[in-house]
DNA sequence: AGAAAATCCTGGTGGC
DNA sequence: TGCCACCAGGATTTTC
């Protein structure tokens, strides 16, 4: 399940490789969450400039128009100077001058948009609510502070629905209120700036580290080039109901927050 | 208005 | 072994 680390390692592992090819095919294969917003056949000849990431979007900038490519739950991408012919779960290739960009997606959560600018409405709509980036300079302990304090539901949903920071999903919420000892019930807006500053710290920290290790591999996650991901290893409490945490032994508990399965240590993380 | 639930989809799993 | 109910989850849509 693509989170930010794992889009981000994607990224890097073909990014430079498509730099500057130019696009000679389109294949549609299923549909996807979204239309892909034109017709594929405007899209040959175009050339690729840059692939940029906002939050869980990768952004395919074209010398004129930008293709978003998000992965859902299920997807993931691989570039290849040879792909072998598509699967059933193979829905979207871009053919070019350096290779093929396929998208495989077997729950088709994800989705190609393509859109004339980021200025479009429909880039608007998909982009313009996502919080500052993790790890950027953007995300500061004071501003993250004030958009906390705007929410008074459980601060694991909040950072969920990535307004107060983009790219924070299941499994990294839960690992980053563990390292910041936050009990995830905790009303967003009632936590000090200690705590808060915590949790800024973790996030960056877990985030980061995942990125370094190559994304997660909790279900099947492999970057384009077929790289696996080694995050899984490591996990404090992410998938460990039950079992004792690593920290002070006593059993990681299991809950549900707006339908999503919560980890965490009654005993390290306080309410 | 804000928060919770429903929704999309299919592979994997556990029970019988 | 087969069948089936159920679970996983990102992000939008719908309902409360």
């Amino acid at each position: 399940m693509p989170e930010l680390p794992e889009v981000e390692v994607t990224r890097r592992s073909f990014a430079h490789a498509i730099e500057n090819a130019t696009v000679q095919a389109v294949r549609l294969g299923k549909p996807l969450r979204w239309p892909l917003g034109c017709d594929p056949d405007r899209l040959p000849g175009r050339r690729v400039r840059s692939v940029g990431r906002r939050g869980k979007y990768l952004l395919l900038q074209f010398d004129q128009g930008v293709l978003l490519v998000h992965l859902g739950m299920s997807g993931s991408l691989r570039f290849a100077p040879v792909l072998p012919a598509a699967g059933a779960h193979d829905h979207f290739d871009l053919v070019t001058t350096q290779g093929t960009l396929r998208l495989h997606d077997p729950r088709r959560f994800g989705a190609v948009v393509y859109v004339d600018s980021l200025a479009d409405p429909v880039a608007h709509k998909l982009l313009g609510r996502l919080g500052p980036e993790p790890l950027s300079d953007a995300f500061d302990v004071t501003g993250f502070q004030a958009r906390l304090k705007r929410h008074q539901s459980a601060i694991k949903s909040v950072l969920l629905a990535g307004e107060a920071v983009v790219g924070v999903g299941n499994i990294y919420a839960s690992e980053a209120l563990f390292l910041a000892g936050i009990r995830p019930t905790v009303a967003a807006a009632r936590l000090s700036r200690t705590r808060v500053a915590r949790l800024h710290a973790a996030i960056v920290k877990v985030l980061g580290q995942a990125v370094e290790l190559g994304g997660s591999t909790l279900r099947d996650f492999s970057s384009a080039s077929g790289q696996a991901g080694y995050f899984q290893l490591q996990t404090m409490v992410y998938g460990r109901a039950g079992l004792p945490c690593h920290v002070c032994a006593s059993p990681v508990r299991l809950i549900k927050q707006g339908q999503r399965s919560t980890f965490y240590c009654a005993t390290c993380q306080k309410p």
